[in-house]
RNA sequence: GGGCAGAUACUCAAGUGGCCAACGAGGGCAGACUGUAAAUCUGCUAGCUUACGCUUUCGGAGGUUCGAAUCCUUCUCUGCCCA
């Protein structure tokens, strides 16, 4: 569980992760004041302005009290990604190590975390108009359309990828009707070198109570004002950042599909949910060491034990 | 007091003699994850079992039948209607 660190390597990087309502903002600031520096989010939200009460963006306290990184930084309009967050939070970082020998990144979003650490593929972009148009094919043809046009143009992913997953045959399809190469081709496997070395650590939670958290902290946004942010976004639906929990509940509720009761019901519901693949996926990575997030003053101890 | 309808697995809900451990949906659990990732998708979901398979289920108790969630009797409960 506990990996040594490479002594070639003087900077270290603190990953603070976990189910969303586990207690990740309280720990990474603690961490940061202890070690005199920032926090860089690892969360695919709270980079964008209008995603406030939501996203459960750290407060104007919490944000003064560390520097915070990748909050705030984007609106819902622009184009971010697992490849757009690498190369800014890298810069993050090399920012911080100018500062401090420590940097605490905190967040709840797995595949940016690993983009972070490990990298993404580099790989050429995709033709838009392609794009829109195998999108309007996928919603007149459905799913047995993606999977004729990847057998016949992307053996490959046909054969290795999953060929019952829409969002990612569209992609696929996509990339090969544009670079006339296989998705898969460019997948390396391999991370990328990184001149840092990495403590892990993810927050141990007993299911029944983090639930609790959830369903509570789904009420305080509510009390929050999560109605009226969400009706002021209402009109920009359509966007990728807004299919999000907490949102596309209230618009539902705006459509007039449901009541606002059930809405939260459902937003509760849909948290639950999000945590639980959350943990499946820093599960699966045997690096995590699980630790109590309440007990700050062990895990700082802990933490300086191991550097 | 009388009449009618209903009681199915965590929930809703199909099934009206064998192909039923029981369609489907929801929920839950587990998993996957390289440019949408708070997204998207997969599997399991009576108990034991890796599996084959075995055991106990369809309100309770009896009965008919080679065989019942399905038919009969009765009891309990729920809803509606007439008093």
């Amino acid at each position: 569980m506990t990996t040594s660190l490479n002594p070639i390597f003087p900077k270290t990087v603190i990953i603070v992760a976990g189910a969303t309502a586990s207690g990740k903002t309280a720990l990474g600031i603690a961490l940061a004041q202890f070690f005199n520096t920032g926090v860089l989010s690892a969360d695919s939200r709270q980079c964008y302005r209008e995603m406030t009460i939501g996203t459960a963006k750290p407060t104007v306290e919490e944000q003064q009290a560390a520097p915070h990184y990748f909050i705030n930084t984007h609106a819902v309009h622009d184009d971010v990604n697992a490849a757009v967050y690498e190369q800014y939070g890298l810069q993050v970082l090399e920012k911080l190590f100018q500062q401090s020998d420590v940097a605490v990144v905190c967040g709840g979003t797995g595949l940016y975390i690993k983009a972070l650490l490990e990298g993404i593929d580099e790989m050429p972009g995709v033709d838009e108009t392609i794009k829109a148009d195998v999108a309007a094919q996928y919603h007149t043809h459905g799913k047995e359309w993606l999977q004729q046009q990847l057998i016949q143009h992307d053996p490959l992913f046909a054969s290795r990828g999953e060929m019952e997953n829409p969002a990612r045959m569209q992609r696929a399809l996509t990339f090969v009707l544009s670079t006339g190469q296989s998705l898969l081709s460019y997948h390396a496997g391999k991370p990328k070198p990184r001149s840092f070395n990495v403590i892990k650590l993810a927050i141990e939670m007993d299911r029944e109570v983090l639930y609790q958290r959830i369903n509570h902290r789904v009420d305080l946004m509510m009390q929050a004002g999560l109605l009226e942010e969400a009706r002021a976004l209402y009109p920009q639906r359509s966007l990728k950042p807004l299919q999000t929990v907490g949102y596309s509940e209230l618009f539902e509720y705006f459509d007039g599909d449901c009541t606002l009761d059930f809405a939260v019901d459902k937003i509760k519901q849909h948290t639950r949910n999000y945590a639980k693949r959350q943990l499946t996926w820093f599960r699966k990575d045997p690096e995590y060491s699980w630790i109590n997030a309440a007990d700050t003053a062990g895990v700082i101890k802990a933490v300086t034990a191991r550097l």
